[in-house]
DNA sequence: GTTGTTGCAAACAGTTTGCACGAAA
DNA sequence: TTTCGTGCAAACTGTTTGCAACAAC
């Protein structure tokens, strides 16, 4: 398992110049938003958000995909299936969603690598990629249902 | 791994029967449609496939939610994130998804439980689930782009 | 005959697009 | 100054809801 640690601003800016892409007061408040929730949002909720500070919904919906692609927001699903995404640290990692308060945990699975390569055998499939969610209830929703 | 084989219209019907749910034409026309199909659709596709045989799309929406909650069609998600269904076989089984063709193969995938509780024990969490897929390219689209 | 289901139409929510203006570098 | 990025508004697509008519059982 691994603590999630966000990435400082000042190494996000990095991230944009080295992209080629500018670091507008917008997508700071876009990866601002994300970098502060345990939870996360899906898209039309982080619009409504921002709306508030006059940031128009194209502008978050191009800005989610364009964190999403660099790596730094991950897609998560909540308990009625619908897209939510959670900032997380670059690497390869997955998420335990508690399914009732939506809190996140990043987390590594190893054994996934082993499995990939049995199905290829059996199915010759190349294998490219995988995604895993676990759910459950974290510690704190199970004391406050006492 | 397990091979996909899906259950017959007069087992389904049983289902429906057991369940005191009346066992329509619309509801097999939309059974049938992704029980044919080896790579699933959206409910807008299905919606709109559906809609030549005169099914309106509200009927489409709320027949896939209930064989989704029988567990006779499985949540899948293509290579633009889109949520599709599957016809699948009852239990717990896991998709592997051609993310050229979009062929879906099932699978059983043994080495979860173990992450599980090692999550559970790490985190503090109580599991109750989780959902897994495999992205690759299928023999048959390989063999295509050769 | 009852009662669950359906189709329709309307309302809604989420998402994308084009383009003139504004602001990073 | 030069692009790149943004806001706005409009257009769409996907999805849900209410209700009268219909068809399983």
């Amino acid at each position: 398992m691994r603590r999630a640690e966000n990435i400082s601003i000042e190494t996000l800016r990095g991230r944009f110049a080295e992209a080629g892409l500018r670091f507008t007061r917008q997508r700071e408040a876009v990866w601002n938003l994300f970098a502060r929730s345990r939870r996360g949002f899906s898209v039309a909720e982080a619009a409504r958000a921002l709306g508030k500070k006059r940031i128009g919904p194209a502008t978050v919906y191009r800005t989610v995909a364009l964190l999403e692609e660099m790596g730094l927001l991950g897609r998560i699903h909540d308990e009625r299936h619908e897209h939510r995404f959670v900032a997380c640290t670059p690497g390869h990692v997955h998420h335990l969603v508690c399914t009732n308060c939506g809190r996140v945990v990043e987390f590594e699975a190893c054994g996934i690598p082993i499995l990939e390569r049995l199905l290829a055998a059996e199915t010759g499939f190349s294998v490219e990629g995988h995604h895993l969610e676990i759910y459950g209830i974290c510690s704190k929703c199970r004391e406050a249902a006492k």
